[in-house]
DNA sequence: TTGAATT
């Protein structure tokens, strides 16, 4: 079962406004009278299948002003197809939303923010499925291959998870359709350079639902996630347990809230975890960062400082399954962000207390 | 040997 687990390899390409209008701020307005969207709408790929329109909204609108936004749904099943549309009212927003949400780990998938091309048939089923592959060839020899023939959008190598050995399986998505059809013309059946086999490039299916066996997979890699936490945590991870003496009376307070002895963190909303040593300079997307690998996070809120604007060492992340948000605490207690040791743990009554009188 | 990229 492990060896049917692939892995895949993406290019970030961002597909950069089709505008050049000097003009950062406000609605444009082209000559026929239609709104250009192009610097401030955003195509949102790899979302986790289980994100919300909600926790979607929620992610991006901790950016800026959301003019609209959309997560796409399969029209019959209502499943989500993974990827969904933000159009910002400020297109300096737009920008940020890229800078800071481009390459998020959520759950299993890094999410990947660039401008929307303008929608259009045109760009339409531009898909290619590549077989044959030599074993040896890169994501970039395969661009390179290709790129003859037009503008890449995305391409992708399938690898073994095990062994990370290529597959000799790919996608190439043009950004024309009939970019992709010239590819075919000039491809298929042609051995690349060096190669001894020739390789099979036509368009490619549709995506299909899971079948058992991948939902399977999904499931294993979730599992495995979980009990590991983010993967670039874990090399400068501090042990939990080896700063409960030493470090505040609120790491307790943690330990009696996983324990089920002060659940006061649960609300219809979901369950809302305290977040204390934070830097000033925290934002929401280092939330986003820190507790999207974990599971379902619908909410984030860094407090700040009234006048200066600075967080005030604390913020708090709502997340909907108590597993998922037991995980993330036991994970991220203790862990240390830059040179502070954070302190996370169900949000409790008395820091609630503390919170209204802005004792912290 | 088939991945959720155009509302």
């Amino acid at each position: 079962m492990v060896t049917q687990i692939i892995s895949t390899m993406e290019t970030q390409v961002s597909n950069g406004p089709t505008s050049n209008s000097s003009l950062p701020n406000g609605p444009l307005i082209s000559a026929n009278g239609a709104t250009d969207d192009s610097k401030t709408n955003l195509i949102v790929n790899y979302l986790p299948q289980n994100m919300t329109q909600e926790e979607f909204k929620s992610l991006f609108g901790s950016i800026g002003e959301i003019e609209s936004c959309k997560l796409v749904r399969d029209k019959i099943t209502g499943q989500s197809l993974g990827y969904g549309f933000v159009n910002y009212v400020d297109s300096n927003d737009a920008d940020k939303a890229i800078n800071t949400l481009n390459g998020l780990k959520l759950q299993t998938k890094t999410i990947k923010v660039s401008y929307a091309r303008p929608s259009s048939a045109s760009i339409r089923d531009a898909n290619l499925y590549v077989s044959g592959l030599p074993k040896t060839m890169s994501q970039k020899e395969m661009e390179q291959l290709f790129s003859q023939y037009g503008r890449i959008i995305t391409s992708r190598i399938l690898v073994d998870q095990v062994t990370g050995v290529s597959r000799g399986v790919g996608f190439i998505r043009f950004d024309k359709r009939i970019e992709a059809e010239e590819a075919i013309k000039g491809l298929n059946g042609q051995k690349p350079l060096g190669a001894s086999e020739p390789i099979t490039v036509k368009f490619a299916n549709n995506p299909s639902q899971k079948t058992g066996q991948a939902l399977l997979t999904h499931l294993y890699q979730t599992t495995a996630r979980r009990y590991t936490g983010p993967l670039h945590h874990q090399t400068q991870r501090f042990s939990p347990l080896s700063l409960i003496s030493r470090f505040s009376p609120i790491t307790i307070d943690s330990m009696t809230s996983l324990a089920g002895v002060n659940l006061t963190g649960a609300s219809s909303a979901g369950w809302c975890i305290f977040v204390y040593n934070l830097s000033p300079e925290a934002d929401e997307s280092v939330l986003w960062q820190l507790f999207g690998p974990f599971g379902a996070v619908t909410n984030v809120k860094v407090i700040r400082d009234f006048t200066t604007n600075k967080c005030k060492g604390f913020g708090f992340v709502t997340m909907t399954n108590y597993d998922e948000a037991a995980m993330a605490i036991a994970s991220l207690n203790g862990y240390r962000l830059g040179d502070r040791i954070l302190q996370v743990s169900f949000k409790t009554s008395e820091e609630f207390v503390k919170t209204k009188h802005g004792a912290i």
